[in-house]
Formats: C-alpha cells, sequence, structure tokens
DNA sequence: ATAAAAAAGTGTTATAAAGTGCGTTAAAAG
DNA sequence: CTTTTAACGCACTTTATAACACTTTTTTAT
C-alpha cells in the first residue's frame, strides 16, 4: 500500500482509506487501526492492528527507566488511539482532537495520506510539500541519541 | 489500553475510565486496580490487580540494602492504593489526598489519563505538554545509576 | 462515653457533547 | 452512459460530567 492521496476529512474529525487500499486491507484481515505520533516530526503514523501489536509489545518491554526510552513510549504508546476497523464498510477512522493538533490539521478538511508499505503517515498539506522540496521545519526532533535497546526497531 | 485522554475529576476526587477501555477490561478479568507513585516524575501509576501483584512481588522480593532499590520500595510499595474495580459498572476511581497532591493535581478538576498498554499513567496537564514539547520539569529524577536487579524490570 | 455535626465516600440521575451509522448527492473513473 | 468512489448532511446512540441524595466514617462537644 503506496502513495500519495489528498483526502477530505468531514466535520467530525473522520477520514476514510482510499477505495484502491481496500483489496489490501481486506486480504491482510485487519480489524484494527492504530493512529500515532510520528516521534520526530509534526505527522501521524497508522499502522495495522497486527503491525501495532508487533511495535506496542517491543517497546512496552523495553527499561523505563531510561529517560530516552520512556520519551518514546510517552509519544508513540500514549498518543495512539485504536479503532475498530472494517476493510469491507465504508473503511472511516476518527482522527482524535490531540492528534489533529499535533499534526497541525486542526482547521484544515484535507490532509495528506502517505502509503508507506505497511503503515501510513498522515500530514498536514504544507509541511508535506516543505519536506519534498528539502525544506526543515520547525519542530523537528532529530538530535536524540538513541540506546542501543532501540536501534534495531523500525517505527 | 492506549492514548491519551482529559478527563474529568469530580469534587470527591473520583475518575471515570473511558468507555472505550471497557472491553479490554473486562477481558483481563480484573477486579482490582493499584494507584501508586511514579518513581521518577511527578506522576501516577495505575496497574491491573494482576500486573500489580506481579510488580510489587518481584520489587519486594530484590535485597533492600541497596539504597536505590530501597527508594524504589518506598516510592512503589509504600504509597499504593488499592481499590475495588468494576469494569462492567462504571469504572471509577478515587485519587488519595496523598497521591493527588505528589502529581500536583491537588487543585485541578482535569486530569491527563494516559494508556501505556498493560497500565496507565495521570498527570497534570502542565507537565504532560511540557514533557511531550520536549521540557523538563523542577522535579525530575533521572541521574540514577541503576542496580542490575531492577535493570530487567519494567514499571 | 454518647450524641451531634462534619467530612468523606458511594451511588443515581439528567443533560449536553461527542461519536457512529447510514442515506443522498456530487464527482470521478471506466 | 454506467458504475464506482468520495464527500456531505442528518439522525441516532453512546459517553462524559455535573448536580444531587444518601450512607458511612470521623471528629467534636457535652
Amino acid at each position: 500500500m503506496f502513495g500519495f492521496n489528498n483526502i477530505s476529512i468531514d466535520k467530525k474529525s473522520r477520514f476514510s482509506f482510499p477505495a484502491k487500499y481496500r483489496d489490501a486491507l481486506i486480504n491482510s484481515n485487519e480489524n484494527q487501526i492504530v493512529i500515532t505520533k510520528d516521534p520526530q516530526y509534526p505527522a501521524l503514523k497508522v499502522y495495522l492492528g497486527t503491525e501495532w501489536d508487533q511495535i506496542s509489545t517491543k517497546l512496552s518491554s523495553l527499561q523505563g527507566l531510561d529517560p530516552v526510552v520512556r520519551n518514546l513510549q510517552w509519544t508513540i504508546l500514549g498518543n495512539a488511539s485504536v479503532c475498530d476497523f472494517e476493510p469491507t464498510g465504508r473503511m472511516q477512522v476518527l482522527i482524535s482532537a490531540d492528534l489533529k493538533k499535533y499534526a497541525q490539521i486542526e482547521e484544515a478538511n484535507r490532509i495528506c495520506l502517505i502509503g508507506m508499505g505497511n503503515k501510513f503517515e498522515i500530514w498536514n498539506q504544507e509541511n508535506w510539500e516543505q519536506r519534498q522540496t528539502g525544506g526543515s521545519l520547525a519542530t523537528e526532533i532529530l538530535d536524540i541519541v538513541l540506546p542501543e535497546s532501540i536501534k534495531d526497531m523500525s517505527f
């Protein structure tokens, strides 16, 4: 599941997955979708249920007394929103007010949904364009020294 | 059980778990909830009964001559408040005056309840926002050299 | 020590807000 | 032109919270 999509969100903050992903979603047998914060950019990550189970299990098991680990746990686990998901239906997903704020899509009625294979990202249109043209964003968080325990994880 | 929730506490210092966690709580078959102090931050930890049994058993079994271990035992075990909990009911939990003070939510009528998988955290709203945006808090306790005995525990 | 008063804890209900589902219209694709 | 997809609007359902009433415990005064 790849590619760029500019889609609408309704008054109740729901978006629906583009129909082109339906078959893949049905085949992957998912009934849950998880949205959470991207730890580095003002964007959201969208995981399928089984993918999320793996990531969250791994991340929760790490030593939480390490402040870098704890920060990642807060960001990723502490902001995750799990939704029931029916790929045969309308494939709608709600974005919480909190996550909208983080991704700077509070006011927007359109968002960018980027297919990244087994996960998606949600971006504010302007931020996405700026990244694509090589610009950097004010809120980037890049200079973290990662502990060994999370070096082999891909979020 | 994941995610951020801004919820109210009533005049009697009770909060109720968001309904979205009900199914998970019923399935986990819990009838007790334990609230205690977070050893590093001005926040509270909320454990399910069975999870608490494991943590508290493990922690109490550690030898208490090491001052770091002793401090963790005091903080976590010595401040735990066990409540009966009925997931089919209103899912209400009382926060003691002492714990409210520790988490700096004495005056607040709203708190942040953060789902971290198998446990929750309770934060004062301002502190949580500050942590999320990378700020540090005055009361943080970070520079601990951990003894081997607790390196494999995740609280 | 007892009774009254105050405080703390528990439970119920009503109302507004948030979330969900579904039909219709509009737009795009084949 | 027909079919599919996306967007919108409305109605229904669920949830959150504040207000209130009642019970139990603790404190205070006699």
